[in-house]
RNA sequence: GGGCGAGUGGCGGAACUGGCAGACGCGCUGGACUUAGGAUCCAGUGGAUUAUCCGUGGGGGUUCGAGUCCCCCCUCGCCCA
C-alpha cells in the first residue's frame, strides 16, 4: 500500500503493475475472514450468553452432488437475517446439516457399485466446502447428521418412545409395486411404469408401521391459527392437508350377508336420493358380498384390474368411472329403500370407510357413475331461491331444501343435517362425526439406507407361545446399519437378504429373534433435526429439555413451499407428540416480535423462498439442470454472488435462472473498493464541515433507516438497492470534495457502508472495516441508527397538478402551510398557463407531496 | 372443476395507507482514457406523428387523481380434485 491514490484515482484502473496491492483481490479477502471468523468463534451460539436469544434455521440440504444456485438463494436469505440480528445483539443459533438418509444414496450406491455411506460422506464433504466458501456464518460445530448413528440412534428412540404411547402400529398399507426393482416411492412411479424399467407399476399390500397422525389432527389444524408468521398460503395448504369435515356416518344394512354398510358423507340431507351403493373393490365386506350374489370371480378380475389401473393415473387425471355390480343390495335406513351395491374403482379402502352412499341427483362423480350404468337418478333437493332444476342434465350440488324427503322437508341445510343426525343416532344407526381427510402415516421404507426401525420378532410361532413383535431395549439402541449392501437382487432391500445382521434375540423370551428390515422414512429423520441443533453431542439423551426450552422455538425457519405439508406437518406432529409425552416444553418468548410463546410449535415464523427454475423446470440434480454454488462464487467471489441473489428480485418469488446482471453487483463491490481506498489514501480528519459532507451525512442516514427498514420486511432486493443508491451518493459528494479534507467524515460514512453491507457481502465488509479504522470485526459491531431528523431537509419540491396531470413544480419551506402551498403553485408560471381563462373550483394540497388544482 | 398467486420499458424488477409510474441494476447508444479491453469513467436511454399526446394484460366503473380500490374478461404459474 505504499502507492498514493488520490481523489483523482476513482476512474484509474486499480488491477495493473504496482497497484497490484490495491485491487479488488476477492479471492484472498475471502479466506482470510474466513479464517478469521472460524479462529474467533465468531459464530458460535453459546448457551451460556446471557444476551436475548434467536433462531434462525433454513432447512437442512439433502447432499447429493453439487449444491446449486437453488440452495444458495435460501441460505444468502437465512445467513443475511441471522448475521442482521446478531448486529442487533441477539445470541443467534444458526445452524446446519444434512438429510443423509434416503433414495438419491441409494441410488447413487446402486448405479456405481459402491456402499451408500460412503457416497454420501464425499458428497458431505463436498457441500459443506461449497457452503463454506459462500461465508455463510454457520455454528458448524453443531453440524448434525442423520444417517451417522449418533443421530439416528435417537431418531430410533422417538420411535420407541412413540410406540410406547401407543401411537404406532402395523396395518397393510397400499405400495407401488414393480416386478424387477420392487417398492417404488410415487416419484418413481412415471405415467403408471416404473421409471427404470418402464414395466407398468401395480398396487400390493404390505404390512407396516404406520403412526397415529390422526389423533392429532384436531390439534394440528387448531394450533395454526396460533402461527400468524406463517406464510398463509402454506397454512391453508394444511389445513386442507388435514382437511376436517364434518359429516355424517350412516349404516345401511346389508340382508344377504347380515352386515352392516357404513358410509360417511358430509351431504346427509341427500340421503332420501340414494339409488345405488359404491364401495372400495377392497373393502372388508365386498368378498363376502359377492359370494353371496354369485359375483366372487368377477370381483376378483375387478380388483386386480382396479389395483394396476390404480397406478396408472396419476392425481391430475380424471380416470374413468367403472363399476362392478355385486349382485346383492342394501337398504337405506331412512326410507326402506333397497338399493344394489357396486364395487368401484373411484372409492377407495384406506380412506373414510371405503363405501360412499351413490347420490346421482346430487353428487356430480355418482351423476356420471348412474348415467353409464343406467341408474336411476332422483331430485331430493331444491334451490333454495326456488329456481328450477334438472338433475337428469346436471347433478345439483348446492346446498338447499330438502323435498321427496319423508319428514324431512322444507328446512335449510344445517336444519336438516342435525335432525337427521339425531334420528341416527337415536336408532343406533349412526350420526354426526367429524372427519379428516389427513390418513395415519406409514413408517416403513423397504430401503436399505435409511435408519432401522428398532423392533425384532420373536422366532417362536404365535401358535407355540411365541412372543410376537417386541422393541430393541433402549440399551441396544442404535440398531446399526451393516457396513455392506448387497443390491444384487433389487427387489428387496439390502437388509432384507442380509440373515446375519437379522439374527437377534428375542427381548421377552430370550429365544432368537429377528430384525425388521425395514427402515424408517426419512421424514421422520428431519422431523427433530432442529430440537438435536440446541444440544448436538449429547450421548445421554436425545437432547436436554432445558436446552431446548432456551432456544425453541425457531424463530424464522426458511425453506422450500414443496413441504408445505411433508416435513412440516411431521414436525409438527413429532413435537406436539412430545409435548404430551412430557418431553419438551417450548418457553422462550418471541423476541422479534413480542408475540407469547406457543409451547409445542415448533417453527414461529416460516418463509419460504421463491424456486429458481432453469430451462422451464426447477432446479434439482434429478432433472439435470443444475447451476452449480460454486460457478458464481469462483468467477466473481462470494459476496457478489450473495448480493446477486438478493437483488434478483424479491426473496418469496419464483425465477428463472440467468446470470446476467451479476456484473452489476460486482462493478458495485468494486467501485465500494476503490472509493474506500482512495478515502483511506487521502486519510486525516477533515477541517470544517461542507456541503459534499452534510450531503454524505444525509446519505448515510437514509441509507441506515432504508436498509434498517428494508431487511426487517425481508425486502433483500430493495436494500441492496438503496446500499447502491448510497454509494451514489457518497462518490458524487466525495467528487464536489474534491481533495482530502473531508476524509475524516468520508472514512466514518464508509464504516457505516461497511456494517449495512456486513449482512449481504460479509467478506469485503470486514476487509474495508478495518482499512477504514474500523475496531474489531464488523460482523459484531453495533448495528447503525439513524437520526430522524437527518431525513429532513429545509425545503421541499411538490409537483403541481391541473386537473390530474403534472404541468409543474414547486420549491416551498419545509414547513410551509397548505395555503402557501397553493398561492406557490398558482403562482408558477408552467402552471398559469393552464389556469388561463379557467376557473378553480377545487384546491387540494397533500401536504409534503404535492398540489392539485381542478378548473372547469 | 376448486383454491391461491402473478401479469409494469428490450430484460430482472421499484412504487408503505390511492398522490410526480419505471428507484436500483442489466442491456443498449454515444463519448473519454493517444493501441487493445469480459477493465474504468462521463452522458443518454418507456413509446410516439415531441409546444403535446399515449402508456402498468383487456374492457367498464369510483375519484380532483387509480399500477394500487370495485365489477367483468384474458393469459400464465403453483397447490388440490
Amino acid at each position: 500500500m505504499n502507492e498514493q491514490i488520490g481523489a483523482d484515482s476513482i476512474g484509474s484502473s486499480a488491477g495493473q503493475g504496482s497497484q497490484e496491492a490495491g485491487r479488488y483481490n476477492f479471492t484472498e479477502i475471502e479466506a482470510r475472514w474466513q479464517a478469521v471468523w472460524d479462529a474467533e468463534g465468531a459464530f458460535t451460539a453459546s448457551d451460556s450468553d446471557p444476551r436475548p436469544r434467536a433462531y434462525v434455521l433454513e432447512m437442512f440440504p439433502y447432499p447429493s452432488g453439487d449444491m446449486h444456485m437453488g440452495h444458495v438463494r435460501n441460505y444468502v436469505q437465512g445467513d443475511t437475517v441471522s448475521r442482521y440480528l446478531r448486529m442487533r445483539g441477539y445470541n443467534v443459533l444458526h445452524p446446519m446439516g444434512y438429510d443423509s438418509f434416503g433414495l438419491p444414496a441409494e441410488q447413487a450406491a446402486i448405479d456405481r457399485g459402491i456402499y451408500p455411506g460412503d457416497w454420501i460422506k464425499t458428497c458431505i464433504e463436498r457441500a459443506t466446502a461449497q457452503l463454506k466458501r459462500y461465508g455463510f456464518s454457520y455454528d458448524w460445530s453443531r453440524m448434525v447428521v442423520t444417517s451417522q448413528p449418533d443421530y439416528y440412534k435417537w431418531t430410533q428412540w422417538l420411535f420407541l418412545k412413540f410406540y410406547e404411547m401407543g401411537l404406532v402400529y402395523r396395518t397393510n398399507f397400499e405400495v407401488n409395486w414393480c416386478e424387477e426393482h420392487g417398492v417404488l416411492a410415487n416419484d418413481e412411479v412415471h405415467d403408471g411404469g416404473c421409471w427404470r424399467c418402464g414395466r407398468t407399476v401395480s398396487r400390493r399390500k404390505l404390512e407396516q408401521w404406520c403412526m397415529r397422525t390422526t389423533d392429532y389432527a384436531e390439534d394440528l389444524l387448531a394450533m395454526l391459527d396460533e402461527l400468524p408468521g406463517w406464510n398463509p398460503a402454506v397454512a391453508t395448504m394444511q389445513r386442507n392437508w388435514i382437511g376436517r369435515s364434518e359429516g355424517t356416518h350412516i349404516d345401511f344394512s346389508v340382508p344377504a350377508v347380515d352386515a352392516k354398510l357404513r358410509v360417511f358423507t358430509t351431504r346427509v340431507d341427500t340421503v332420501f336420493g340414494v339409488t345405488f351403493m359404491a364401495i372400495a373393490p377392497d373393502h372388508p365386506l365386498a368378498a363376502r358380498m359377492a359370494e353371496a350374489g354369485g359375483t366372487a370371480a368377477a370381483l376378483a378380475d375387478f380388483a386386480a384390474e382396479t389395483a394396476r389401473e390404480a397406478a396408472a393415473y396419476s392425481h391430475d387425471e380424471e380416470k374413468p368411472k367403472r363399476g362392478l355390480r355385486l349382485g346383492v343390495d342394501c337398504i337405506n335406513p331412512f326410507n326402506g329403500e333397497s338399493v344394489p351395491v357396486f364395487a368401484t374403482n373411484y372409492v377407495v379402502s384406506d380412506f373414510g370407510t371405503g363405501a360412499v352412499m351413490g347420490v346421482p341427483g346430487h353428487d356430480v362423480r355418482d351423476h356420471a357413475f348412474a348415467r353409464q350404468y343406467g341408474l336411476p337418478i332422483r331430485q331430493v333437493i331444491e334451490a333454495a331461491d326456488g329456481s328450477a332444476v334438472d338433475v337428469e342434465a346436471a347433478a345439483f350440488t348446492d346446498k338447499g331444501v330438502c323435498v321427496n324427503s319423508g319428514e324431512f322437508f322444507n328446512q335449510p341445510f344445517a336444519e336438516t343435517k342435525s335432525n337427521m343426525d339425531a334420528w341416527l343416532a337415536e336408532r343406533g344407526l349412526g350420526g354426526a362425526q367429524v372427519q379428516f381427510k389427513l390418513r395415519d402415516w406409514n413408517m416403513s421404507r423397504q430401503r436399505f439406507w435409511g435408519a432401522p426401525i428398532p423392533m425384532v420378532h420373536c422366532d417362536k410361532p404365535a401358535a407355540e407361545g411365541g412372543c410376537g413383535w417386541q422393541q430393541v431395549p433402549l440399551e441396544q439402541l442404535p440398531v446399526v446399519l451393516p457396513d455392506k449392501a448387497d443390491y444384487s437382487d433389487i427387489r428387496v432391500s439390502p437388509l432384507a437378504n442380509d440373515t446375519a445382521w437379522q439374527r437377534s434375540s428375542c427381548p421377552a423370551c430370550g429365544g432368537p429373534a429377528t430384525r425388521e428390515t425395514d427402515t424408517m422414512t426419512t421424514f421422520m429423520d428431519s422431523a427433530w433435526y432442529f430440537l438435536r441443533y440446541c444440544d448436538p453431542h449429547n450421548s445421554e439423551a436425545i437432547f436436554d429439555p432445558q436446552k431446548v426450552a432456551a432456544w425453541m422455538p425457531v424463530d424464522i425457519y426458511i425453506g422450500g413451499k414443496e413441504h408445505a405439508v411433508g416435513h412440516l406437518l411431521y414436525s409438527r406432529f413429532v413435537c406436539h407428540v412430545l409435548k404430551q409425552a412430557g418431553v419438551l416444553n417450548f418457553a422462550r418468548p418471541d423476541v422479534l416480535e413480542g408475540r407469547g410463546t406457543i409451547d409445542r410449535e415448533p417453527f414461529r415464523r416460516l418463509h419460504n423462498q421463491g424456486i429458481v427454475y432453469k430451462d422451464g423446470a426447477k432446479m434439482s440434480k434429478s432433472k439435470g439442470n443444475v447451476v452449480s454454488a460454486d460457478s458464481l462464487a469462483e468467477s466473481f467471489g462470494a459476496d457478489t454472488a450473495r448480493l446477486f441473489e438478493h437483488f434478483g428480485g424479491p426473496y418469496d418469488q419464483d425465477l428463472e435462472w440467468t446470470a446476467a446482471g451479476v456484473q452489476g453487483c460486482h462493478r458495485f463491490l468494486g467501485r465500494l473498493w476503490r472509493l474506500s481506498l482512495a478515502v483511506e489514501h487521502a486519510g486525516g480528519p477533515g477541517g470544517e464541515p461542507r456541503d459534499c459532507d452534510r450531503e454524505a451525512l444525509k446519505a448515510r442516514h437514509r441509507a441506515v433507516a432504508g436498509v434498517s427498514e428494508d431487511i426487517s420486511a425481508w425486502r433483500f432486493n430493495t436494500a441492496v438497492a438503496k446500499l447502491m443508491e448510497y454509494l451514489n451518493a457518497l462518490e458524487g459528494a466525495w467528487k464536489q470534495a474534491g481533495g482530502t479534507d473531508s476524509a475524516g467524515a468520508f472514512a466514518e460514512a464508509l464504516r457505516v457502508f461497511m456494517q449495512l453491507l456486513s449482512p449481504f457481502s460479509p467478506h469485503i465488509a470486514e476487509e474495508l472495516w478495518e482499512r477504514l479504522g474500523g475496531t474489531g470485526l464488523v460482523c459484531r459491531s453495533q448495528w447503525p441508527q439513524h437520526d430522524p431528523a437527518m431525513l429532513l431537509s429545509d425545503t421541499l419540491e411538490l409537483a403541481v397538478q391541473v386537473n390530474g396531470k403534472v404541468r409543474g413544480r414547486i420549491t416551498v419551506p419545509a414547513d410551509a402551510d397548505p395555503a402557501q402551498c397553493i398561492a406557490a403553485a398558482k403562482a408558477e408560471s408552467a402552471v398559469a398557463v393552464w389556469l388561463e381563462g379557467k376557473e378553480i373550483v377545487k384546491e387540494i394540497c397533500i401536504p409534503g407531496r404535492m398540489v392539485t388544482l381542478v378548473v372547469k
